[in-house]
DNA sequence: AATAGAATTATGTAGGTACATAAAAATGTC
DNA sequence: GACATTTTTATGTACCTACATAATTCTATT
């Protein structure tokens, strides 16, 4: 190959990395950097365009790039099945469902979902255990108008939050993270000691506008997010 | 516009949502779409790389195209500089020293750094306040090997947070994201009180394979992560 | 000077051709 | 049948042209 946009992507950082360009300073346009390099615009193009996702640069037509002024650290989480990510380190799977209800959604729920009013919700509290030790306790709220479908799933065997992944897609989804004391519930279930930190990590999903799930999945002692780019 | 490469990913992300298509299923050959929505089979790459980039589908040369059967939740995190997020939230940023100084580097440092053994690092503590209260601990560990200048710099003026994103962008970056309970200098410095689940924030940072910076943030009570996608 | 409208221009997209690359599938050899 | 080798093929890249789009900049008008 002649000229990889990765290798004009590579020339570029490389010159805001070593500061030959600057946070705020403007870059040439893609044409004249396509000449300087010998290459297409549009392998030019190409390269800018990884650099702009990677929020490295910002482009506006006509405004031209422009090394982003504001440096953010960019990092992709990936969030996988509880069930994957625990055999994935190597540990036996099990599930325990905890409980089960359906009930009309509290405002609180409403508010998560985004909407003033919401249709009944399937409560359910269950327990990820890695080598049987605990490992994530969630508390799910599902809208039964969005998924009216989880009612005819055995909870007890397939666990919702495989069952949702896998069959209900979701085109938004609403991450928070924090951190928390062990309330009385998670002491119960967790073997932790009341007022140990804990690392909670709440999703809320919709497909378009309809809500799906709200999650809190309060994870053990020690549980460390890892994320590398 | 006559076929927009966003309408062909909609489309096809539509078939994935709706179950046309399931976790696990092969797609149809990028050419074989082009012929059904009558546009270029590169408008459809354009749009099918906008779909592996989310994670929905995954492409193999010669393979072809299938709805990714392990879905992950992806979501992006944004960490701006401290500064700038307490400032965007509306309070008036504040910055305060608490301690520099110069030693060599520990062995866990080493390992943080992913080498055997490095030169020495200025250790720094310092203090970030929003409206003159405690918003972010940070515990900071700088190779001077790799950024003998900020030796240079008014730490008390300008925090090395912000001095380093400007100054210093890396290549590669690690985050690590866990719960902790407030220790005996976080309960000081922070007006916590001792016990409390604090959110921490640890970052790596490597320009090629020489590293920057290692720092661990610990934020105030209530701190929440929130990331949108 | 202020404002509205027109010209300019850098990035973005669509379409097409040709070839590169990796991996599956088919084929040949023992 | 087992293994190495060749062929096939779906995705990936490079280059090109033409046009779309959104901002900025220039110009005319008041």
């Amino acid at each position: 190959m002649r000229h990889s946009w990765k290798d004009v992507r590579n020339h570029i950082r490389g010159q805001i990395l070593n500061t030959t360009y600057r946070p705020g300073d403007k870059l040439p346009r893609d044409e004249d950097i396509a000449k300087e390099l010998d290459c297409a615009r549009s392998t030019v193009h190409r390269a800018m365009r990884s650099l702009a996702e990677d929020g490295m640069i910002e482009r506006r037509r006509k405004g031209g790039t422009t090394v982003n002024p504001d440096p953010v650290t960019r990092t992709t989480l990936k969030i996988p099945i509880t069930k994957v990510e625990i055999e994935s380190r190597g540990h036996e799977y099990r599930h325990h469902l905890i409980g089960v209800e359906q009930l009309a959604a509290t405002p609180s729920i409403a508010a998560r979902f985004g909407l003033v009013q919401t249709g009944p919700v399937l409560k359910i509290r269950a327990l990820h255990l890695a080598d049987g030790r605990p490992y994530v306790f969630e508390d799910r709220w599902i809208s039964l108008d969005t998924v009216p479908e989880i009612q005819d799933v055995d909870l007890s065997e397939t666990s919702a939050n495989e069952w949702l992944v896998l069959n209900r897609p979701y085109s938004r989804c609403d991450v928070h993270i924090y951190a928390n004391e062990t309330g009385e519930d998670e002491a119960k279930f967790m073997d932790a000691k009341k007022g140990a930190a804990l690392l909670v990590l709440e999703r809320t999903t919709w497909i378009d506008d309809a809500p799906i799930t709200h999650v809190r999945a309060v994870h053990a002692q020690g549980y460390r997010i890892v994320s590398e780019g």
